[in-house]
DNA sequence: GAAAATACCATGTTATCCCATAAATACCCA
DNA sequence: TGGGTATTTATGGGATAACATGGTATTTTC
């Protein structure tokens, strides 16, 4: 299976479009879909994306609860009513909703960053501050590691 | 199959007709009919609609109950008594119902929310309450379901 | 005959398609 | 290996089609 990895800088023109990363792109057209799927993301302030794997994913966790309760509801309203499937135009560019674009603070530029199975859209700024972040939990985490076992 | 996904805010105009978001119409019209299937959703201040096969399994549901019971009697009138096949017309535009606007205290725009296998029409104001409700709901869950579902 | 429903038409906005360009990358052959 | 040529890629712009929405005309219904 074909993983998402590493991280690309596109810009948004005017009319609202961004390409995706060819290297993330032949991947996403390995299903023969033309479809990105993307919600914005439950932790981040970014919009997860992925192929139809993702999609099925999430079809799938859908299907596992209780049709008429509550969770259900709750779940497939924020899940399924925030979602979306972008379709790629003929030059492999995409248009981000107003609902992604926002909860993403986007502007004119954005990050593709691969997370294996799917990856994420970033604001640039936003991202590397969060990736400054993340450095640094590791390296805390690192510390902590090293104290109780040497040679990490 | 395919899924009604993604939210759109649209008008009513003065005769009271409002566009179905084209994206849910192509699901719609897959079965050949022209019609939207709805009724007042059972637990919240929306209508629910759908296709065929939304109608199909609210019979199917009905079917599995006991054919005496006050369940039966009772969801029958719920559902079946309040619930309309709308015609769409050639511009893929309905006229909801008095019961329908009344039920969803609906005044001169709606949204249509995308819950998979069906799809609800808002009040927008109501529905963005709504909305932060279940994305409250979801944040509290969502330690519970990444145990269960790695990586999501 | 009046009111409502339906069909039909018009418009502005937006998305989609198609093509052009420049930069980057891959390719090839001496 | 080097140097040049072809492909791919990101990005921009113009033309076209689709869509939501408003309006008018025609039909239906009671």
């Amino acid at each position: 299976m074909q993983l998402f990895l590493s991280k690309f800088k596109n810009k948004i023109d005017q009319k609202g479009r961004v390409s995706i990363p060819s290297q993330f792109r032949s991947i996403l057209f390995q299903d023969g879909s033309q479809k990105m799927f993307c919600y914005p993301s439950l932790d981040a302030e970014a919009i997860d994306a992925g192929g139809d794997s993702l999609s099925r994913e999430i079809y799938a966790l859908m299907d596992n609860l209780d049709p008429y309760s509550d969770e259900k509801d709750f779940l497939s309203t924020a899940l399924f009513g925030l979602s979306e499937e972008l379709r790629i135009d003929s030059d492999g560019r995409v248009i981000l909703s107003d609902v992604l674009i926002q909860h993403a603070q986007i502007s004119d530029e954005v990050v593709f960053v691969g997370l294996g199975q799917k990856f994420q859209i970033w604001e640039p700024n936003r991202f590397s501050n969060y990736l400054q972040e993340a450095q640094k939990k590791v390296r805390e985490q690192r510390l902590l590691l090293s104290k109780k076992n040497k040679g990490f």
